[in-house]
DNA sequence: CAAATATACATAAGAAAATTATGTATAAAC
DNA sequence: GTTTATACATAATTTTCTTATGTATATTTG
C-alpha cells in the first residue's frame, strides 16, 4: 500500500528536513531511505523531491555540498541553523495537528510501541 | 495557534465527510462545528469549503436538500451509502499514514487519554 | 558484452487543491 | 443604521505535486 499522493502533501518538507537531522544526505538518498524507513509506504518522487530541495536551500535551510564520486556527480544536503531550528517548529506543530485529527476523526491513537 | 494551510491539504475531505457521519449538516455548521471541535485551530475557509462539497456531491458520496429558514437558503449535505464506505477507507488510512509519520519524526504517541 | 536496471541530477508542462477576492442576500446585534 | 453573523457561490491566482522528459554514469544480469 502506498498513501494517496494528497495526504502526503504538505508534510514533505517536515519529512525532508527530519531526515537532515544528524547528517547530511544526497537527494536520492533521501528517497531510498524514506522508503525503506516507511516499508514502501511513502514513496518521494524525483519531480517532487528536486524543488523540495531547491526551495529549501533558497529559504536558508540547507546548505549544499556538491562532490564526485568517479565522474557521477552527488549533491549532499546539510540543515542550517536556521533549519533546526525549522524542523523543531515543523515537527512540533505536526505533533499537534495529529492530535487534533486523531480526536476529531475519532483515532485511538497506538499505544507505546 | 491555526495550523498552516499546507497541513490541512489532503484531509479536507476526510474531516468534511466525518462530520456528516451521523446527522446531515450544512456547509457554514460544518465549518463552525470543526473549529469549535478544534478550539480554532482548523478554520475552513468558504472558498475551500464549498468547491470540496461539490466535489463530494459529484463523486457521489454525498446527497443534498435545500431547505428555506425564513427567507434564507440551506443546503443539508448527507452522506450516501458510498460515502460511508469511503469514510473508513479514508479514516484508516489516515491513521495508518499517523503512525507511520510518528515513526519517521519520532514522535511520541499521547498515551490513552 | 549488450541490455536492463539502478544511481543521480534537473526542469517543464500540466493538474489538483487550496487561498484570496469578490459577489449576493438575509438576520441579528449593537 | 451600521456592523457582524449567517449562508450560499464562483473566479483568479498561487502553491505544490504529478507526470513527462532529459542527460549521464554505474552496475547487474542474461
Amino acid at each position: 500500500m502506498i498513501y494517496s499522493s494528497e495526504l502526503i502533501k504538505g508534510t514533505l518538507k517536515t519529512i525532508v528536513l527530519k531526515q537532515l537531522e544528524g547528517q547530511r544526505m544526497y537527494g536520492y538518498e533521501i528517497t531510498q531511505r524514506v522508503k525503506e524507513l516507511t516499508g514502501n509506504k511513502i514513496q518521494i518522487t524525483e519531480g517532487a523531491l528536486y524543488p523540495t530541495l531547491h526551495a529549501l536551500e533558497a529559504d536558508g535551510l540547507v546548505t549544499t555540498e556538491t562532490e564526485f564520486i568517479g565522474k557521477r556527480i552527488r549533491k549532499y544536503y546539510s540543515l542550517s541553523p536556521k533549519g533546526k531550528t525549522k524542523i523543531e517548529e515543523k515537527v512540533s506543530e505536526l505533533a499537534d495537528f495529529i492530535q487534533t485529527m486523531q480526536f476529531l476523526l475519532d483515532i485511538k491513537p497506538a499505544m507505546g510501541q
